[in-house]
DNA sequence: ATTAATTTTCAAAAATTATTGAAAATTCAA
DNA sequence: TTGAATTTTCAATAATTTTTGAAAATTAAT
């Protein structure tokens, strides 16, 4: 296989994994093309490359950014803006992780916790209710925590770990 | 707030939950009153509570089925299906784990090996390349790794593991 | 200040994904 | 078997999400 035909299948069958996972295809396809550039790109050239319209290769640049995954950099003597995308794969795991607790989950895991007033708290269907609220609470605190500690843990502590515990 | 209420809302909430992470909300809904209801439900029963069609309820029920995480029930004296989803949440995400697992992150890892079967490895820009696809492989595989052992793990056997790496 | 380059916005259009509903297939009791 | 009850299928339709592209806003050089 040529160099060329990998990055480009690289670049689309990363596109159609991120949309398993609710992630927009073009934001996916974007990122990856920075990667596996390995050299800061203009809107421009990105538009080239994916053949994509000027509005949607915006979009996409400013949502990664948002997400803390793609810089901005400048380039002497040039007006245009040019993008890179961080290199370090488990910072990239880490981040991801950390923005989709924060926008996704954590928002979730408090409004279970409201639905735990209820009224008569006391009649057996509402004591089950109340307890499956409370599993769910458990169990989402719980891959909660194990998020967290890949998150904040330094280089590739965690996952050491636990990959000695397999031993 | 009303239990009827309380449990409505569920419904929705997890419903939409689910679509921030590429899960049909239908899907989603169906389970969550499944769990809510706490007894097996015919596939009339479900399409009337979520105002859905035959269709929808049917296509949707299989699917939980397919995923391990709801079961055929029958109801002695009638000829329908009743349906039950599993109550023990620990379960729920270790089953739902394994399913995207197998279906989504197996079949990626061994694309990105595929990857690097480069014609002239050699050069600068496709070392550069393999390396990128090498890193991909670590970290997939760690926490592919991770979840094989919340997987595996009988009862919170890993968090107990985990928070104690912690002290 | 003027203006050309660049970036951003957003309503309309296109693409994708989910849902319906009725026909076909299946199941099972008599 | 027959046929009524139930489940499944799937083409057509609806809903949702994404993309476009051109106008508006911003930026920076002269």
């Amino acid at each position: 296989m040529q160099l060329s035909e990998a990055k480009e299948k690289y670049i689309q069958t990363w596109g159609t994994f991120a949309t398993n996972w609710g992630i927009n295809r073009t934001m996916a396809q974007v990122h990856a093309l920075l990667l596996a550039s390995g050299k800061p790109l203009s809107t421009d050239e990105v538009m080239e490359q994916l053949e994509i319209s000027r509005g949607n290769a915006n979009m996409n640049l400013r949502a990664l950014i948002d997400w803390g995954i793609v810089k901005k950099e400048f380039v002497k003597g040039d007006r245009k803006e040019y993008f890179v995308a961080e290199k370090d794969v488990w910072y990239l795991f880490k981040q991801i992780t950390k923005e989709r607790r924060k926008r996704e989950i954590e928002p979730v895991i408090s409004f279970l916790e409201e639905l735990k007033n209820i009224d008569d708290k006391d009649s057996e269907e509402a004591q089950e209710f109340i307890k499956l609220m409370n599993d769910f609470s458990s169990v989402t605190g719980k891959i909660n925590n194990i998020m967290d500690l890949a998150i904040k843990s330094d280089d590739h502590w965690l996952v050491g770990k636990i990959t000695n515990l397999l031993k």
